[in-house]
DNA sequence: TTCCTAATTGAAAATCATTTTCAATTAGGC
DNA sequence: GCCTAATTGAAAATGATTTTCAATTAGGAA
């Protein structure tokens, strides 16, 4: 579900980045992320380890994570923009509504629909851009427990 | 494909809207469009036929209308929000990743996609975000006759 | 190990999209 | 026509994000 710190460093590496200590802090945080985080998230993670941490380097860092793939943007209800883990070349994510907890799914077996839709309508489909959102298993529990 | 102005007017009274110089010329920019629109886009097209229409009445109608479920947010690329007409109750949009233009299709067929994923994450999904990007047939029919 | 330099940093400033404030205006019910 | 709650928009405020630029530094080369 995690991608890997050490292989998210290397990729960073191979690709010409130089890595700073800020930079492997805000790596931490986003290889390690069980949820989706606004950059404002990763900067208050991210800055325990690393105090001398701005926030502008928290955006050009994720940012740059974005274009290598490592993380995803999903769209938050609050405005801001937010990222999630992406471990698979091609994913999506499942985000609970209250907990934020956020899950990757990678088989969206959109196929079909996209064949249809290109059909009716004469368009060249060439991206798609899919989000579920909804209850985790623990938040439902807790739901269940207080009735 | 396009919204009706005159029911848009008719459901904004019913729900205790007043129909204003400003939110009609607004709803008639909305309930032509044939692309998805941003606030700004909006603004300036709307302004046209009503000049002393001011930007904060634009984002209040537009929230309104969305409210409403007559227009739908659409992600933009761009980072500020978008939003496209909405004659379905459930439905998503396919935007032409070159001139914009917006189609809204309805069917997306879901549920098998959908009870996977809850099945095997155990999540009680309550929402899905989809939106298709590609090139619509006037713009690849541009693109070819270029070649 | 040391040196060097291009890459990187972050505070401050700037930018941008959006929302709030509040006095002035107005839609529409009576 | 009157009245009032709803609505307006310019200005100000807000919050997220990006740019600027002098200072710092990662890491390759010697």
């Amino acid at each position: 579900m995690n991608v890997d710190f050490s292989a998210l460093t290397t990729t960073l590496s191979q690709h010409g980045y130089k890595l700073t200590r800020q930079r492997r802090a805000v790596v931490e945080v986003v290889a390690h992320g069980q949820t989706r985080l606004s950059a404002a998230d990763v900067y208050a993670q991210a800055q325990r380890a690393c105090p001398d941490l701005g926030l502008t380097t928290v955006y050009r860092t994720l940012e740059i994570l974005a274009e290598l793939g490592a993380i995803r943007r999903v769209h938050l209800d609050d405005g801001c923009e937010g990222f999630a883990p992406a471990s698979a070349e091609h994913g999506h994510h499942l985000i609970c509504s209250n907990c934020k907890m956020t899950i990757e799914f990678e088989d969206c077996d959109m196929r079909k629909l996209l064949d249809r839709v290109a059909a009716r309508t004469g368009f060249k489909i060439e991206q798609h851009w899919l989000e579920l959102v909804g209850r985790c298993p623990k938040c439902l529990q807790k739901a269940a427990a207080r009735k």
